[in-house]
DNA sequence: CATCCGTGGCA
DNA sequence: TTGCCAAGGAT
């Protein structure tokens, strides 16, 4: 693909393909650029089929640019509950008041306004004007870059600056002024369907003719995304449900923890051995509450990030002494952590307890 | 440039 | 069970 003309026939191939395959699909009909952008937050390192379960729920409460402006942050959360990279909800409630104070509450149409609300690089900003407005912006991520890296017999780094680098090159020489959206989601599209991380299904491909690892190398090689692998920590926590009645302690994480802006249950380090009544005294120090602890009722794993956590549920019974003012931490009714936005390990514990 | 941030699906 | 990965961005 050095020319310009096998570029055009490349465009006009994949265009065919995907025009036949894959454009009526629901979740890809025209959309405006509030709800492009909504949905390309939405998709940052998530799955396609995730996105079709939250996007309708959130466009129907959150239907245009000023009723998310009018939203509390904790309404955005708790639509955002069970999605994860929970920065994304509040990063976009942030740039949705930016979008009310400098843009008249209209979502700006070009690059440099776009790229600069906050939760947006270069792909989104990329993929929201070129799929909502038709223009001509590349585009880069997981799909893409195997793709390209494959198209290009690509076997350097695609994690360095310079990789980078190489195949946002090559993604500004793709696009054109001709349908640079619907390009940008065949791309995407052909990336995970037919070019797949693993046994890529190149007899299918529309355009494997102008792909060199499929003439000459080993497309299930690339992209080399290098030798660093993820180092996971096994974490050993208890969480300790404190209840009064029907009322039980939640308490709001922090900026520097995991779930940040979300709701959860006092949550501790522990050890294997670590006894009840140690734990006891650290919710004491926490909380200014005494209490007395039951055996676990629960035991969950799970994973965050590179930690790897076996959470200890525990109930605490025979409470006793005021809770301590704090921002951070209040009782809540059973009935009401419904409406609070809560990680998936806090929903857990939360539907274990209701149930009771 | 490395690390952080969630969750679920897959082999 | 474990590791890998997905329509990334911010720091």
């Amino acid at each position: 693909m050095q020319n310009s003309a096998d570029r055009s026939r490349f465009r006009r191939r994949l265009l065919d393909w995907f025009d036949q395959n894959a454009r009526d699909l629901p979740w890809r009909r025209k959309k405006s650029l509030y709800r492009t952008w909504v949905s390309e937050i939405m998709l940052q390192q998530t799955q396609v089929v995730t996105v079709v379960e939250f996007f309708p729920r959130f466009i129907r409460r959150f239907p245009d640019v000023p009723t998310l402006a009018n939203a509390s942050e904790a309404d955005v959360l708790k639509q955002w509950e069970g999605l994860g990279y929970y920065r994304r909800a509040r990063q976009m409630h942030a740039a949705v008041q930016v979008i009310v104070d400098r843009h008249e509450g209209k979502f700006p149409d070009t690059f440099d306004e776009v790229i600069a609300l906050p939760g947006i690089g270069r792909y989104t900003a990329g993929a929201i004007l070129s799929i909502a407005d038709d223009q001509p912006w590349p585009v880069l991520e997981g799909n893409t870059a195997r793709v390209y890296s494959r198209l290009l017999d690509f076997d350097g780094d695609v994690t360095t600056s310079a990789g980078q680098q190489e195949l946002w090159s090559f993604a500004e020489s793709l696009v054109s002024r001709s349908r640079p959206g619907d390009l940008n989601q065949a791309l995407m599209e052909l990336g995970s369907e037919i070019c797949t991380v693993r046994a890529p299904r190149c007899l299918e491909c529309p355009v494997s003719r102008h792909c060199l690892a499929f003439q000459q190398g080993d497309p299930q090689s690339l992209p080399n995304k290098g030798t660093r692998g993820m180092v996971y920590e096994d974490l050993q926590q208890a969480a300790v449900v404190i209840r009064r009645g029907t009322r039980v302690v939640v308490r709001l994480c922090g900026p520097n923890e995991h779930w940040s802006g979300l709701w959860d249950f006092p949550r501790f380090t522990s050890t294997p051995s670590a006894t009840r009544a140690k734990l006891a005294r650290q919710v004491g120090d926490r909380t200014g509450l005494s209490i007395r602890l039951d055996q676990p009722f629960r035991q969950i794993r799970h994973a965050v990030t590179r930690f790897r956590i076996t959470l200890d549920c525990y109930e605490a019974t025979d409470v006793s002494g005021r809770l301590r003012r704090s921002k951070d931490l209040r009782w809540a009714d059973i009935n009401e952590l419904d409406d609070l936005a809560m990680s998936v390990t806090g929903r857990k514990i939360a539907r274990a307890i209701q149930k009771r």
